[in-house]
Parts: structure tokens; C-alpha cells; sequence
RNA sequence: GACCCGUUGGUCAAGUGGUCAAGACGUCGCCCUCUCACGGCGGAGUCAGGGGUUCGACUCCCCUACGGGUUACCA
């Protein structure tokens, strides 16, 4: 057999030299340690918060070692396409805090190793196809869908293992004549790699190889033996053979990806060698999970809506408090490193693989409650105000009106009782912060809980009159609160609630009912911040005026 | 089915032969307190099972179970 000529046959057009690539793409000028990572999503457009995590770490490994992180979009099958799911992918990870410094972009490629759109690096990928077909390294398969049924039949009726290898690869020695006169036909054909590998032989004498895998030490698995396709019948390369020709030209150094990666990991190692090339440090990550009828289960897109990337975006989750839960879960010891660096920069956090658990982690979303608490209570309420309003623009219109013009309104909002030693936790996300303080805004006001039981409503009214009636807006706190005790006692409630305690027969409650007579009056709701500060907002004739309504 | 990865409380986890097996979230109780938060204190709760190796195993080896993943001209 005359490979060159084969080659020939089959790539007549390609004329390049893959040496010239190399020329092309030289290796990146970087300092020691540098390392390059790149997300390589494919655009179906939907991201998750399993793609974050995962982007994150390249993120983190390339930034934090003065490397390069980019952006490529794995476009390789076709029928998957989704309009527009490139521009949502990068604005939705921008939004997260994650930025490429290369890559596909909003307006254009930017770096010089790309074109950074597989779909557009067909001939690149055709000039190693060639190559490999003329060492004999890959030959042309015209297998139909029926036959490759057939031959997965057989093999299962055999109890073999499926696949296209060894004995079942019906096209691995066509002669020249036979493939010329199937071109001729016009028979598409896909190529496949002719591995190495050993087959048709006990288990024992399968090969391993060991790889070091940056998260989980070295791996020892079998080496392959599938004669996997590299090029489609459409002239564009599976995932495999485009993730070793693009990360070698494109120099990564550390491939970041899915757990799920794994099993195809011996076919990636033998693409690396068969064309001669070193290979990447892999991190295989760990997924996040999730849990459903009492079994963890990897994220999937299709299932899983509530944990899109736009979900947590439209419930207004900050982006910071995001970051802060995904490092909690990516690096064991980030929690640890947080408390004794309460008001660091997550960037000064030196992230490692190696401290990335290996096993699946479930999704825990009290936990990112818990930290999202702690994020905004340090978050200047100015930042948060504009926080508030631009979520406001983008998902619930209807808000703006209230929001903008009135910032400063807002920002006192916001900023109620969170200065001071124990500053109030109340925040979430935005969606949850606005129900939180709506009574502020007269649209959104409304009654929601009832009077205590144990105030009659005659007591609310008298107890309502009075307070209206000693009302000064100029008290202070405590001049306030003697009032409201007195208030107490004059209507026959325990003016401390020990005293009631003490004696209950004595009172029909005590100061605290008193209280939330007039909490409720006010803000509609029988849980509130502190009532003093409240009216401080509200202002004196918002005050007076909600409390007239009720009499 | 085969192959691969994994298994410490409800969840995230520290732990690399000798610990009363950290810590965080959640949960429960108490304290603080005009409500709610915040904060403080305390409780319950874990090494999947069985064999080895060892003076001694959460830690090392083997088996089993369970969970996850892969098995495409998807990525």
C-alpha cells in the first residue's frame, strides 16, 4: 500500500505541511509556571452552574500563575447549534466574573493562535488527517450506520466488547483499488485512527499506561485499541482528535474537564504519541451533582433549568457571593483561608488542584445562602444599591421606577442596621432583598400578618392613638422607646417582658405586643428591623400617615 | 453487560498507621432581646460491609455492596 498516495486520494485538496503549523503557532513566550487553559464549551447554548465551576478553574490556574486562559468554541457537530449561545456563554461567565484573555469574543477572535471556532480550523485539522493517513497512521472507513449496527450486534452477541477495533474494523486494510473505486462511487467515508493498541488478547495482557492526572495522582488504565474516528464524513474532527490537535497548537498546558472524560482519556494519550506531540497536564474535575429521588446525579442541562447560570442571574444571586460558594467547594481549605482572611481578595487565595476533592459534590444551595449572606453584608450599600437597580432593569422592570432617582432612599435601605459589631444578615439575592423591603415602597405595601391574638382590636386602636398622639419624629431611639413602654403599661401590658413573665395573670401581654401592633401598622408584617430606624427612612409624614390608615 | 472513577455525620469536608475523628452549612436547645435578624453557648449526628497486613487501622492490600460516569460520524 502507497499511503502518500492514499493520502492524495483522499485530501486532494490539501496541499499545507503540518510543520508549517507549528511554525504558525509558536510556543507562547510565558514566564516560568505560566500556566494556559481554556474552556472549550460547545454552543448549545446553555451554561450551568457546573460549567462555571469547571471554568473557574481555569480560570483561577491561568490568572493566578500569569498565564493565559481562553476561550474556544467546540462547534463540531452540527446539529446542536443554538443561535446566539455564544454571546450568552461569555456574557453569562463575564457576569461570574470570568474573562478570557484570548479567544472567541463579543466583537471578533482576539490572540494569534486561532481561529478559535473549530468549525473554522477545518483545514488544520484535514493537514493531520493527511499526515497521519500518509504514515499509515489512519485510513478511510465507508462503514454504513446498518453495518456499524451489525458489527455492535454481533459483538454483543458474542459478548465481545463493541467497537470499532482489531478484527471488527472491516475497512482497516482495504486495498488502494477498492477505496479508489468506493471514492469514485461516490461513498463518503469517515477517517479513523489505526491504533496501536493490542486487542484480541486475555485481559491480562492488555497494556496500561499511567497518566498523571493533576487532581487525581496517577491514573493507570488500558491503553486504547479503538480505531476512533478523527474525521467526519463532513470533513470536521470528533471532540478527540480536535482537543489534541487544537491544545497542542494552541500550546495548554493544563486541560481542565469533566470527570466524564475519563474513559476516552487512553485514545487522547494515543493521539498525543501517535503524532509525536507531549501531552497536557490533565485535571479531570470532579461534577457537581445533584440530588433526585435520593440519588446523586450529575448536573444535566436538559433537567436541570433551576441550575442555569440565567436562573441564579435572574434571581439576582451576586456574582461575588457565586465565586465565593463554587471556591468553597472547588478547594477544601478556602473556607478555612477565608476566615482568617475575612476582607481578602478571593484572588490573593492561592487556588490548587490538588485540593480539589475528587468525588462528586452536591449542590448545596443553603450553603450559598449562608455565603451570599456574608458577601453582601460587606458589600457597601452604594454597591449594592446599584447592584439592586441593575438587576431591577434587566428583570423585573416594573421595580426601576421605584429605584431609580430615589438612590439615596434606596441605599438607606439597605444599609439599616448592618453597621455596628453585629451587622444584620438579611440579605440574599435581589429578588429576596426587594420582598424583604418592599414596605418601604407604598405600591408594594401591604398588610400581611395579623394582630397578635391577644390584643383586642379596641387595644389596637387605643394603643395606635396614643402612639400617633405622643408621636415626635424628632425623638431619639431611647426617648422613643420609653414612650412605647408607656404606652404599654397605660393599656395594661407588661411594660418589660419580664415582668411578665414573672406574673402573666397581671397583663394581657407585654411591651413586645405593643410593638408589634405598630410594626405591623407600619410595615404590614409583624417582623421587621428595628421600628425607630425604619421611620428614620420612611420619613415623618410616611409615618403618620400609615398609621392614620389603620384607625 | 464491559470498562473507568468514587465512598468520613443530612450536606461540604479535614485527616495520609497511634486524634476523646477538626471545621463549615443545616438542624435542635439555651442565652441576648420590643418582633425578626445578628451574635454567644451547647446538643444530636460520620469513617459503606467483610476479610487481611500490623503491637495498632478512617488511613495500606483484597473482595463485596452502593453511587457516579463512559461505552456515537455528541461534546
Amino acid at each position: 500500500m502507497n499511503y502518500n498516495q492514499l493520502a492524495d486520494l483522499l485530501f486532494p485538496d490539501i496541499t499545507g505541511n503540518p510543520l508549517e503549523y507549528e511554525e504558525i503557532y509558536q510556543q507562547r513566550k510565558l514566564p516560568a509556571g505560566a500556566k494556559v487553559t481554556r474552556l472549550g464549551p460547545s454552543p448549545t447554548g446553555f451554561i450551568h452552574l457546573g460549567n462555571l465551576y469547571g471554568a473557574f478553574v481555569d480560570e483561577r490556574l491561568a490568572h493566578q500563575s500569569g498565564g493565559v486562559f481562553y476561550l474556544r468554541i467546540e462547534d463540531t457537530d452540527e446539529k446542536r447549534q443554538v443561535e446566539g449561545a455564544v454571546e450568552t456563554i461569555i456574557s453569562s461567565l463575564e457576569f461570574f466574573g470570568v474573562t478570557f484573555d484570548e479567544g472567541a469574543a463579543l466583537n471578533g477572535d482576539k490572540g494569534d493562535y486561532g481561529p478559535y471556532y473549530q468549525s473554522r480550523r477545518a483545514e488544520i485539522y484535514q493537514t493531520f488527517v493527511k499526515q497521519m493517513v500518509s504514515l499509515g497512521q489512519a485510513y478511510p472507513c465507508f462503514c454504513t450506520e446498518e453495518e456499524l449496527n451489525e458489527i455492535r450486534a454481533a459483538q454483543e452477541n458474542l459478548k465481545e466488547n463493541p467497537g470499532y477495533y482489531g478484527k471488527w474494523a472491516k475497512h482497516r486494510d482495504l486495498s488502494l483499488e477498492e477505496i479508489q473505486s468506493r471514492i469514485r462511487s461516490g461513498q463518503s467515508f469517515v477517517v479513523r485512527l489505526r491504533s496501536q493498541g493490542t486487542h484480541d488478547c486475555k485481559d491480562e495482557d492488555i497494556k496500561m499506561i499511567s497518566v498523571e492526572d493533576g487532581i487525581r495522582g496517577t491514573l493507570t488504565i488500558p491503553e486504547n485499541d479503538q480505531d476512533v474516528v478523527l474525521l467526519k464524513a463532513n470533513g470536521i474532527p470528533t471532540y478527540h482528535f480536535a482537543h489534541v490537535v487544537d491544545d497542542h497548537l494552541m500550546r495548554t498546558t493544563h486541560v481542565v474537564r469533566g470527570a466524564e472524560w475519563l474513559p476516552s482519556l487512553p485514545i487522547h494519550v494515543e493521539l498525543f504519541h501517535t503524532l509525536g506531540w507531549p501531552l497536557p497536564i490533565y485535571c479531570h474535575t470532579a461534577q457537581l451533582m445533584k440530588m433526585e429521588d435520593g440519588n446523586k446525579r450529575k448536573l444535566s442541562k436538559r433537567k436541570d433549568p433551576e441550575l442555569s447560570l440565567d436562573y441564579y442571574r435572574s434571581e439576582g444571586y451576586h456574582p461575588k457571593a457565586v465565586r465565593e460558594y463554587l471556591l468553597t467547594i472547588l478547594n477544601s481549605n478556602y473556607e478555612e483561608w477565608r476566615m482568617e482572611n475575612p476582607d481578602a481578595p478571593l484572588e490573593s487565595f492561592e487556588f490548587t488542584v490538588e485540593k480539589m476533592s475528587n468525588s462528586g459534590t452536591l449542590f448545596d444551595l443553603d450553603k450559598l445562602n449562608d455565603i451570599s449572606k456574608d458577601v453582601l453584608v460587606k458589600l457597601p450599600a452604594t454597591e449594592l444599591c446599584q447592584f439592586m437597580i441593575d438587576w431591577a432593569k434587566a428583570y423585573k422592570p416594573d421595580l426601576v421606577g421605584c429605584f431609580e432617582g430615589r438612590e439615596d432612599y434606596l441605599t438607606k435601605i439597605l444599609d439599616l442596621g448592618r453597621s455596628g459589631d453585629k451587622p444584620r444578615k438579611d440579605f440574599i439575592f435581589a429578588r429576596q432583598i426587594f420582598e424583604f423591603i418592599s414596605y418601604f415602597y407604598d405600591n408594594y405595601f401591604k398588610a400581611e400578618d395579623p394582630y397578635p391574638e391577644n390584643v383586642s382590636s379596641s387595644d389596637v386602636k387605643n394603643i395606635l392613638s396614643s402612639y400617633l398622639k405622643s408621636y415626635d419624629h424628632e425623638d431619639d431611639q431611647s426617648q422613643w422607646f420609653e414612650k412605647i413602654r408607656n404606652i404599654a403599661s397605660d393599656n395594661g401590658y407588661a411594660a418589660k417582658p419580664k415582668d411578665y413573665k414573672k406574673n402573666p395573670e397581671l397583663y394581657k401581654g407585654h411591651v413586645g405586643d405593643v410593638s408589634t401592633v405598630i410594626r405591623i401598622a407600619l410595615m404590614g408584617r409583624a417582623m421587621s428591623p428595628d421600628i425607630w430606624e425604619i421611620q428614620q427612612i420612611l420619613g415623618e409624614e410616611k409615618t403618620i400617615e400609615r398609621i392614620k390608615k389603620v384607625l
